[in-house]
DNA sequence: TTCGATATGTGATGTTATTACATTTGTCAA
DNA sequence: TTGACAAATGTAATAACATCACATATCGAA
């Protein structure tokens, strides 16, 4: 629970694997990858990706079902803004990005209804710059 | 495809299912629903939520794997705003509304980032204020 | 050391969504 | 009318994503 979080091992090789890839991965997708690290089931790949939710290092991307670390990693934990991602569906990469005047709108709508929001979910989907230049 | 869609004997069944329940459904609670009705394949629901999601007609719900009927259903397309739902937790609800600033606050940072959007999902989770009292 | 909290290992199961292929139905023009 | 094409449907199998249940191990504090 400090700045830099102390981890386990499974949940150091789960953040290493996101960390090093270039996009977002499945679950599953990172069960492979470390199946010669000794992981034989998908949960304990789950075990791993709550806790580093839970520490804020990584992102659960709701619309593709897959997981991405964290692309500020030593801002946590985004000074309590709503994060927005930018996903693209050719090349799969993923931007990362936090506007106060849309975490302000939701504030309001949600004060306003008397609504006690827990996580709010933004995800742009479409194509980015590179791929839309092809 | 015109005002009041022409729709077919499933995508009638699925559409009604949705539009009589007080909440969002799975597709797989849907196909349950339909038993009597014919239905035998998770297949058969989804085609039919496939060409709803096309007529604007109901909305799918990324965070929870679930459908719902829109709320707005004589004012399609929303006038392409984008959509934003707050989801409650405890009791199912979902809210459905759309701001004109975060959809604008969006569309800049897609426009200065030269990102082509296609859909956008802004989810809110949380009580709504029924629960929230309790 | 002993207890409790946390982490891990593993198989089975549950839930959500798609692929593949066959058949039926509706539309329209020759 | 009929042939041709598009859209819709039926069905089984499979893929993809996630959790449950239970056993074992590890670590830190009382
Ligand atoms: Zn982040
Ligand atoms: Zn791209
Ligand atoms: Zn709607
Ligand atoms: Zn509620």
């Amino acid at each position: 629970m400090t700045a830099t979080q102390e981890l386990t091992k499974n949940q150091s090789l789960v953040f290493n694997a996101l960390a090093r890839a270039d996009g977002p991965l499945s679950a599953y997708t990172i069960l492979d990858q470390l199946r010669n690290d000794g992981f034989r089931a998908p949960l304990q790949v789950y075990r791993a990706l709550d806790k580093l939710l839970d520490y804020g290092m990584i992102h659960r991307l709701e619309s593709i079902n897959a997981f991405v670390a964290c692309a500020h990693p030593h801002t946590h934990s985004h000074g309590h803004g709503m994060i927005a991602f930018a996903i693209c569906e050719k090349c799969g990469q993923v931007s990362e990005f936090s506007d106060d005047i849309i975490t302000g709108r939701v504030r309001e709508w949600t004060n306003s209804n008397g609504f006690k929001q827990s996580k709010t979910t933004i995800e742009i989907r479409g194509v980015c710059a590179n791929c839309g230049t092809a």
